[in-house]
DNA sequence: GCACTTTGGCAACAGCGTTGCGAAAGTGGA
DNA sequence: TCCACTTTCGCAACGCTGTTGCCAAAGTGC
């Protein structure tokens, strides 16, 4: 259990192949990979059950899963079969007949499947145990210095995340690899790293930690697989699978600015996880120097605008940016965050909505207005998107 | 002939479903769509013809196409005994024997297959005729007007493309519908236009094109396929196909100043085709007004300095933008063309490269090094791009 | 000349979604 | 109350996919 797509061939096939995802695992390293029987299987069977989660407790009936995959209702009738088999899905009632036989509604197991999601900050940890949902079935917090050593903070992390799992799901002898229905932990935290490998960089401040391999160390300390990535961009991907649709940005401004770009439903890191350096973009050609070592960033713009006491002009400086932003990849949505945001998130909404507004206007009816609005989720966001980077690819959205 | 994908069942299958395409046609409409058994051939044959294309005159073993690709050297034995029996591959020779039977080569068929590129710019009309590598195998220029209507444009476009069919392929009496080996037509063209539906939107100085349908028009009219995209896109599509790997943006100084963004060996274009809005990208807060009603936008600032006769200070203000970029999508490489740049290449290549150093140095030993390069191709690069659309899907790189 | 290695095709196979058909479970009119 | 009708959905047979087992072909090297 615990692996959706498991196959009961047992003989070569099953390699776990990525279709057209692009940046899988290659056998040739690099480019996308054949298809094959088992990864048609688990191809349609991670689809239906990412529709059954959207769903939620409403469930969706077998032929509504056929008119939205394209697939047969015969051959959802199999594949939701399979799944019931493995106590991922269930039944959930009837509908009301059409004048036959009325549809069956099905129903997503949330309990069939966990994560842990950790959001590892510069002086505070934080944990999440969550389900398949999604939902937060458990969280813990501790304080936390980053400066402290890696043996020292792997510990904290390690307690917290066995003792969390060990109150919600019960540890055996083997530890967390005992835990069935654990499918792994998620690590979020600040600064430059290598999400393929899990590698992290000089983080500002932080010089220690400068090549640390966090996801093997960790997982092997664990037992269990670990995934790791920028705190921007699992909070990014803790709203896509809240619920927000196709592209958008998510801008965080706290002790710095950043962002985590979604992109047609899938988190855009780039080749070196670099992707959403989003304060230092330049907006003011030799303008006052940043601590980057650069003049006219946004970051040094906004906060010092901050620090004069002027939010709005902060908030105007923040949507300039965020302009710029919205040209280059024509997203659909801005949303906010940050503890500089919480704070007076009124003044941001509407200071950086008035940009893109304009900017809206002046292209006409092609330029779309560009919604701007807090990001959900809170405090709590970026533990919940680290929890995610292990659920999205049970649900179809492979390396997103 | 002339579909690689041609199901033999004749019977439902082979709905041309797109694999984890995202964007694909979808028959819910949006989501990702299920796997049958006729997508996965589809799939495999595409990836192993980009294959054969990669490998060039060279050709590529079919162990080879197995290690790249995954597959078992069965499935592939397979796959190329159906291509070469379509015509699109053939064998070409044999490698040196390592100790045993030595392998045999094979290479794809370039006649095989052929699709026209269209060039629609504001004053001039450029087609080409391209076969399965993308080789030129002929060309035809005309003079053109935008402004003088829709029937004149056509008619040229129109004239034109038979005309080169006809000399290059023949034309019997279907017309270009009946000409077996050309896949279709794209046209490549100036301005705001939605790629999805090949429906123009107010090019700036042609208001009568506004809300024009051209790839149905242009469609009906010729009786192929018809693709249409805008020309920076197809620019980085062309340098895309032309060997240009991984993440790139090409920055295009003309008349005007725009981008194409390749992601991950995708052009992003964006829901509504906006992305790549590069020239109107704000550098100077509050800076000099620009003709969109804007303040500060570099496409303003550089082609100001341009004019001032100050081409390394245009050549840094790209470069600060460039920067955004870069940081912003994590990118390899810039590529800059347009007739400003090619006026003067080596001011404007060391200019961006030096605000791009600058900015690698600050971000240490992660930051690499982004060069920066003139593209290639030169003045026939967006047609050639433009006969790309048609192409790329063939070889596996779906809708990008 | 013989043993060995490597390539790649033929045939049998397992597993995928699809099709044909029928049972189950409702509605609604006679 | 009965019966015709509609709709859902599972069983069985089917066609197609890539995979496996096996063997002929075609080289190398002792």
């Amino acid at each position: 259990m615990g692996d959706v797509n498991s196959t009961r061939t047992g003989t070569g096939t099953g390699t776990g192949m990525g279709m057209g995802s692009g940046a899988a695992s290659a056998p040739g390293g690099g480019g996308p990979t054949g298809a094959n029987l088992g990864a048609v299987r688990s191809h349609n069977a991670a689809l239906v059950l990412g529709l059954l989660r959207d769903a939620g407790a409403d469930g969706i009936s077998r032929l509504e899963l056929a008119e939205r995959t394209g697939l047969t209702p015969q051959a959802v009738s199999k594949i939701t079969a399979r799944l019931r088999e493995e106590g991922f899905a269930a039944q959930a009632g009837l509908r009301a007949s059409t004048g036959g036989k009325p549809r069956t509604v099905l129903r997503l197991v949330p309990e069939a499947g966990h994560a842990v999601g950790v959001h590892l900050d510069r002086d505070e940890l934080r944990v999440v145990l969550v389900d398949l949902d999604g939902a937060v079935v458990g969280e813990r917090r501790a304080g936390l210095d980053l400066g402290a050593g890696a043996e020292s903070v792997l510990g904290t992390v390690a307690g917290a995340v066995e003792g969390l799992v060990g109150d919600g799901l019960g540890l055996d002898d083997d530890g967390l690899a005992g835990v069935g229905t654990l499918l792994g932990v998620g690590v979020a935290l600040p600064g430059p790293l290598d999400h393929t490998s899990g590698v992290l960089h000089r983080m500002t401040g932080f010089p220690e930690w400068d090549g640390f391999a966090l996801r093997d160390v960790l997982g092997a300390r664990l037992g269990v697989p670990v995934v790791v990535d920028k705190d921007t961009n699992a909070a990014a991907l803790g709203l896509s699978a809240g619920g927000e649709g196709g592209s958008f940005a998510y801008l965080h401004l706290g002790t710095g600015l950043g962002a985590g770009l979604v992109i047609g439903g899938r988190v855009h890191r780039g080749p070196r996880t670099g992707a959403g350096e989003f304060g230092h973009q330049v907006i003011q050609l030799d303008g006052p120097p940043c601590e980057c070592g650069d003049r006219g960033c946004v970051e040094a713009l906004c906060l010092a605008a901050v620090g004069r006491g002027e939010p709005a002009e902060a908030a105007r400086v923040l949507g300039v940016a965020a302009a710029n932003l919205v040209g280059l990849l024509d997203i659909d949505v801005v949303l906010l965050g940050g503890r500089t945001i919480t704070g007076e998130p009124d003044v941001f909404v509407r200071g950086v909505g008035e940009v893109l507004d304009a900017r809206a206007r002046r292209e006409g009816a092609l330029g779309a207005e560009v919604p701007v609005r807090v990001a959900a989720g809170g405090e709590r966001a970026v533990a919940e998107g680290a929890a995610q980077l292990l659920l999205r690819p049970l649900f179809g959205r492979g390396d997103a």
